[in-house]
DNA sequence: CGATTTTTTGATTGCTGTCAATTTGGGTGG
DNA sequence: CCACCCAAATTGACAGCAATCAAAAAATCG
């Protein structure tokens, strides 16, 4: 089990002809391998430099055995994951490119170097990575971004980092309400 | 919180318009509601007759007072279905309608009333909460559901009621292999 | 057994994927 | 510091899978 202590990590399955479908991505505070034992059958790999905090299985019993409220903390935790994951088979299994987009930019967490950054967001992850998140092909996430470039809902300061100009905008559009 | 006795439940959220994401069935033994307080922002029904287990917020936590073990089960319960959703996030991003119908298939629970049934599965719920599940139209459930029977990959015994004839096919289907 | 809902089947549309060509950006070495 | 190179991203033309619209068939229910 892991802690990611800085940087960005996706986690990801495969088919076997390559297809990808990357289930998340984590940031600093996030754990890696919530998997009590078994096989877990996913990958996971840094998208920039990452440092992690590794735990050994039997260094984790220990450390239950002594704090049990960690383990309240951890299922809580997988709770979240959960509810999250719930989210996300909705945006692949319901919503339009237009909505996945505008949903995963409201998603985003707020930079945490500048907090009063409104609306500044950091991408760190590549076009291809979002596509496969979000269960699309980067022609396709690339048109979207230009579409809500023309429109002003949002502006690319950088290729990772854009500026959500009307945040309610961009939310109406997430539920299909645009 | 709540435990399936018997029966089946859907778990699902909408969007405004009314479009679904199932994102889950649930059946005897499994729990409802791992949430430990927050709001979840999903709803569940029965698709058939089906008696649950209640417990009380204050109940639960005199319970896991009383048996610690049972967060550790409930954390792994937690785990597993984390690791189920990582894949059906894979098959709602990256699957064809023909690799779902064929996942959701080998997927489904054999008939626990006769555990030597050899292939024969039940479908207590209907083509459009299949299709809400899968992330596809009733018609194209119904069109691969034909496809697949006149490929004699399987057979249905009744609208609910059908026998895999051919497992290693639909598995092959289901990863792209076929 | 008739009415109504569910499922299946058919015809057509359309959103997104695929294929292809530029354009942009990042990185490296001169 | 700049020029070059390669990878990433954007833009365009077209195709295809699944959605939509529509109708027939089957199943459920009173």
């Amino acid at each position: 089990m892991f802690n990611i202590t800085s940087g960005s990590v996706r986690v990801y399955k495969l088919l076997p002809d390559g297809r990808r479908q990357i289930t998340g991505f984590l940031f600093a505070g996030d754990f890696v391998g919530l998997a009590t034992g078994e096989d877990y059958a996913f990958s996971a790999e840094a998208i920039e430099d990452a440092t992690l905090c590794r735990f050994r299985k039997s260094d984790y019993r220990a450390l239950i055995r002594q704090a049990p409220a960690l383990e309240s903390a951890l299922l809580e935790r997988a709770t979240h994951e959960l509810a999250a994951a719930q989210n996300q088979m909705l945006l692949l299994g319901r919503k339009t490119a237009l909505e996945r987009v505008a949903s995963f930019l409201l998603n985003l967490p707020e930079d945490p170097v500048r907090p009063a950054s409104d609306g500044l967001v950091r991408l760190p992850m590549t076009r291809a990575e979002i596509a496969d998140y979000l269960g699309l092909t980067i022609e396709t996430v690339s048109r979207v971004f230009s579409r809500l470039k023309t429109t002003g809902v949002i502006r690319l300061v950088s290729l990772h980092e854009l500026r959500i100009e009307q945040p309610d905008r961009l939310a109406a559009l997430a539920e299909g309400e645009g």
